[in-house]
DNA sequence: AGCATCACTTAGGAGGCGGTTC
DNA sequence: GAACCGCCTCCTAAGTGATGCT
């Protein structure tokens, strides 16, 4: 009976911390009473039936907006610009010659050195000429698209070159789209909508080796457009001689609009922009998610370890493969078709994806990781595992061919029914987010010291998301030209070097004046003194910049610190260390993280 | 149960812009 | 005042995970 009393205890205490945390959410404090009260309902239902009814999901009670913004019309090209099949001059109908046009404009791009691309184009670009082009137009080595090419050229060089009347103008025009349609009124509060504009029609850019690189995707007109408003609301009109496919009101979810892209069958959305409350919202709970995590993480590990020994194989594999998001915080690895390219995550791994080695650079169980994540980006890694692991993963890939699975009794779907059970809220992604904050946090710790000036601060804080970026596997391709800047700036801080010395020089004759002479002497080795102080901090901030650059040529910050770290941990850093947080944050990650920088104090842990 | 669908988050690249440097 | 360069914004593809449907 004293087990039952444990569980009341535990329970009460739960249901304090929650009541705690959920008053001390940023959204709560402007919020007017009745809603306090919804939500106080929600959080304590008096039954299942009670809690089905009221935490139905609603999203919001009044949505009004303008509709999206449509592509520009197709405009022909000028008549001198031609295209020309096996040598000879073709006159395209409009709509092959845009679709043309499409390709023209990529000459340049490694697409159009890609067999599956070319083939794909060149199916869908037939699909939309006459039956005379499309008799005619059957080989695309044929085609001479190069008049088209230096035509898009010579334009996109003139908008460069645009006189700053133009730029001004254009800019005004944006503006004035931009205040029409890319705002929307939610619950009484204007808010910035994310992308208010339609994509335009093109070739399908699949990343890696995508099987449907090179279709063509479609114009989308209003008829394809599901517009979701409030049917109280001024309904958004569709551009004159058109109507939408359909108007709904379903506040059960937060697009105002929607259509279905012809490449892949997929639905498209007009969404709110990451600064809005309801996105907002759901950032902070993300957050408080991988926090509570946290909590129990522990146990979670302790939990997984002892499974590694369990006696079904479905849930050894389940730790194993819990083992690796939590540690070296792979994605959950969802099933795709072959119509996707071929990419995995930790439970579609395959056998050829890792090797083991007994021993290897001198550390015992080695698991190599070599495999293509989320957009084709290459994962490989070398990790030293436990010795249970590593029996775990022999007994796995025995009898299989590189091509199966390597976890054969697991998806994500089992996987996160199991972490469901662990912890509320808890799913394969939130060890993601989890690990990449703590990271930051203690990396911060580490890294930080508090006498250090500003800039060097800072470079403690970029290196600390650079740990972070790592972890995650954040890649960028190295710019364009990284080398030669290298190079420049070595030779920048050579240079700084040498005027040092100069200035070191100059500095020790004027001392020797100064002591023996005037006070217009004493003046001039003062501000000597000075320079050689400004030139020294100069070459400081070179060496710094150096080393940032350096280390950053592969990786790219900006994803984890938009989506993986919790934005009160830097928040509250930058007030602890004096580091203005501009330093950290662009305008527009202030924006979204505004809720985080109103709440976070310099004592804010995770 | 097993899938398809839906909604929403996470992702890197392109291209423009604005600051810096010569 | 032009060239250069890095950063920022926009764009849209590619994931995750819940729900719906058969």
């Amino acid at each position: 009976m004293f087990f039952f009393e444990v569980i009341l205890v535990l329970w009460i205490m739960f249901k304090v911390v929650s009541v705690i945390v959920w008053n001390n959410s940023p959204f709560l404090r402007k919020v007017s009473l009745s809603s306090v009260f919804t939500r106080h309902k929600r959080r304590f239902p008096r039954s299942k039936w009670e809690e089905e009814k009221t935490d139905d999901g609603t999203k919001w009670t009044f949505l009004e907006h303008k509709g999206p913004v449509f592509a520009p019309p197709y405009e022909p090209l000028p008549s001198n610009v031609k295209f020309y099949y096996d040598g000879k001059e073709l006159k395209l109908s409009e709509d092959a010659e845009e679709v043309a046009g499409f390709y023209a404009r990529m000459l340049e791009h490694d697409y159009t050195t890609k067999s599956v691309f070319n083939t794909n184009f060149l199916t869908d670009w037939r699909k939309v000429m006459t039956p005379e082009e499309a008799k005619l137009i059957k080989d695309l080595s044929k085609c001479n698209f190069k008049e088209m090419h230096a035509y898009f050229q010579s334009v996109s060089e003139k908008n460069r070159n645009r006189s700053k009347e133009e730029k001004a103008a254009l800019k005004a025009k944006n503006e004035e789209i931009q205040k029409e349609y890319g705002f929307c009124t939610i619950d009484g509060h204007k808010e910035k909508i994310g992308n208010f504009r339609i994509e335009p029609p093109g070739l399908f850019r699949g990343r890696g080796e995508h099987p449907k690189m090179g279709k063509l995707k479609r114009r989308v007109m209003p008829e394809d457009v599901l517009i979701n408003c409030s049917k109280d609301s001024k309904i958004p009109k569709p551009p004159s001689g058109h109507k939408w496919r359909e108007v709904r009101h379903d506040n059960t979810v937060t697009w105002l609009a929607s259509w279905t892209e012809n490449v892949q069958q997929q639905a498209k959305y007009v969404m709110l922009n990451p600064s809005s409350k309801l996105k907002g919202e759901k950032d902070w709970q993300k957050y408080e998610t991988a926090r509570k995590l946290h909590k129990c993480i522990d146990k979670i590990r302790e939990n997984y370890r002892a499974d590694w020994k369990a006696k079904e194989m479905q849930v050894r594999q389940r730790a194993v493969a819990l083992y690796f998001i939590d540690r070296l915080a792979l994605r959950a690895g969802n099933e795709k078709d072959d119509e996707q390219a071929d990419t995995v995550g930790c439970c579609s791994l395959r056998v050829e994806h890792i090797q083991l080695h007994k021993e290897k650079d001198g550390k015992e169980y080695v698991v190599v990781f070599d495999f293509l994540g989320k957009d084709s980006i290459r994962y490989y890694n070398e990790v030293p595992v436990e010795k249970r692991v590593f029996k775990n993963l022999e007994i796995f890939i025995e009898n299989k061919k590189d091509s199966d699975d390597l976890f054969d009794r697991l998806n994500t779907q089992t996987l996160n029914e199991h972490l469901k059970d662990l912890m509320p809220g808890l799913t394969a992604k939130v060890f993601r987010t989890y690990n990449a904050s703590i990271t930051l946090q203690k990396q911060l710790d580490e890294l930080t010291d508090g006498d250090a000036s500003v800039p060097e601060k800072i470079l403690a804080y970029n290196r600390a998301n650079r740990a972070v970026a790592i972890l995650c596997n954040h890649q960028r391709a190295v710019p364009k030209g990284h080398s030669k800047s290298m190079e420049a700036l070595k030779e920048k801080i050579q240079a700084k070097r040498d005027q040092i010395d100069e200035a070191e020089e100059d500095l020790q004759q004027a001392s020797k004046a100064a002591k023996r002479g005037s006070v217009k002497e004493k003046l001039a080795c003062d501000k000597k003194k000075k320079a050689l102080e400004r030139l020294k901090d100069q070459l400081k901030k070179l060496e710094l910049q150096e080393t940032d650059r350096d280390e950053n040529k592969t990786i790219a910050l900006g994803t984890s610190k938009l989506n993986y770290l919790d934005p009160r941990i830097s928040v509250a850093w930058c007030k602890k260390h004096g580091v203005p947080i501009e330093k950290i944050y662009n305008k527009t990650q202030r924006d979204k993280f505004r809720w985080a920088i109103d709440m976070a104090g310099p004592d804010y842990v995770f």
